[in-house]
DNA sequence: TGTCAAGAGAGATTCGAAAGTTGTCCCGAA
DNA sequence: TTCGGGACAACTTTCGAATCTCTCTTGACA
């Protein structure tokens, strides 16, 4: 081992990464500018590879661009998020309900398995104000879970994608959103018992309506609260 | 006006465009290897940007791509495809059916005229081996066009990028196929049919039928003919 | 005062070569 | 003959400067 640094990734695939990450955690905010110079800086990178990163962000729908105007953070707004509610609502129940048909015993064993680190971030953090990186990393995970029985890798990974777009919303709605009495923890059970009860009828018709009542807050909390860019 | 050239879109974007038709065309086949010292040569332009349209097609799935193994066009198989088809099967009727019931009047405009192109061209082909460009594009327009109805934006377009990851098996499918007596013609109608009845029970199952029962003819020609490679 | 054109500056895009990685082929030893 | 090591060659990845486009400002003219 002559060599100290990772020849196995590429250097645009860490840029990639970092950068994405970046934007989940509001380092970089919706709507702001992603100037060559500043990301060089940034990153320690070249135009190059900033530039590669950055068509794969977008891609992602996790960066938007305008030919000769540069790459900007995706934009919030109401509009996006009901279009991408739309969409989730009948995705994602239709990858859950092949899952709960589908999925063998290890799916089962991921669902208990996230579910059970979800419940201990959910009573660490009582209300949404208090929820920090873990419990979204842990929200997600299970999330996933409940999606990865489903056979069809392309299937799954549509709907990741359109999940980790609604992500952005919850990280930047969720401070805002007045906290209703909604009992998350509650129904985070209900699609974990649903799914190992395999009950196909029940489980997807359960995420529709956590989705949907979801992006109901977070569209109160953004439009409640428009003071999001800094 | 002075430059001669087109400074609306990038070299990317064009150089994008001509390889994603060369893809579609078959002028460049599933597997190949697309080495930079050959793109630049033909697409008359530098590494970089030859580099940032495959990572666009990557994204779009019509390439693969191995850290510092370089970028092949798609491979086919059936596996692939059969994947591809359990997606498309869910996703398509669905986005079918929501365009069924909130597509307005100039959606139904783009059926009957989309549709009426698509029947010429099926009758100056009358087997499979007959199809020509024209074909292709009128049937994809056709498609397209009993999608657009749908309001979400995300589920049209996450839709139309496995329609046209599965249109690459079309194309070098179709010719092996053994041309089973199936009414193509008369399943289009049918399902323009139901479009302008706006019936969303029948319209969405159709189209159910009408992917499945392409997807099976297709595997079978690719098994059949393996010789697909140059 | 309002409109329009030219110029300057900021920044995006493109290029071609340098640097790094992978796979292959050849040679020697067991 | 087979296996392991090492150098070569081809290719991918990365870099930073050169080129080009857009935007904003300035100033002239109606």
């Amino acid at each position: 081992m002559i060599r100290p640094s990772k020849p196995r990734q590429t250097r645009t695939a860490e840029v990639y990464e970092r950068i994405r990450a970046d934007i989940f955690a509001a380092r970089l905010k919706p709507g702001q500018r992603l100037k060559f110079p500043d990301l060089c800086a940034t990153y320690e990178t070249s135009v190059g590879v900033a530039r590669e990163a950055l068509v794969r962000l977008a891609a992602d729908r996790l960066v938007s661009v305008q030919a000769h105007q540069g790459y900007t953070v995706a934009e919030l707004s109401i509009e996006q998020l009901t279009d991408l509610t739309a969409a989730r609502v009948e995705l994602e129940p239709l990858t859950f309900r092949k899952a709960i048909l589908e999925g063998d015993e290890h799916w089962e064993s991921g669902i208990v398995a996230t579910h059970h680190l979800l419940a201990l971030r959910e009573q660490a953090s009582r209300s949404s104000k208090e929820r920090d990186a873990s419990w979204y990393a842990a929200h997600e995970d299970f999330h996933a879970a409940l999606l990865a029985g489903c056979r069809s890798r392309r299937l799954r990974e549509v709907t990741q994608m359109l999940r980790a777009e609604a992500e952005l919303y919850r990280h930047w709605a969720a401070p805002l959103g007045a906290d209703v009495k909604r009992d998350l923890a509650g129904e985070h059970r209900a699609l974990a018992d649903a799914a190992l009860a395999r009950d196909a009828e029940l489980g997807p018709e359960l995420l529709h309506r956590h989705i949907a009542c979801t992006t109901e807050i977070l569209a109160r909390g953004i439009s409640e609260g428009t003071e999001v860019q800094a």
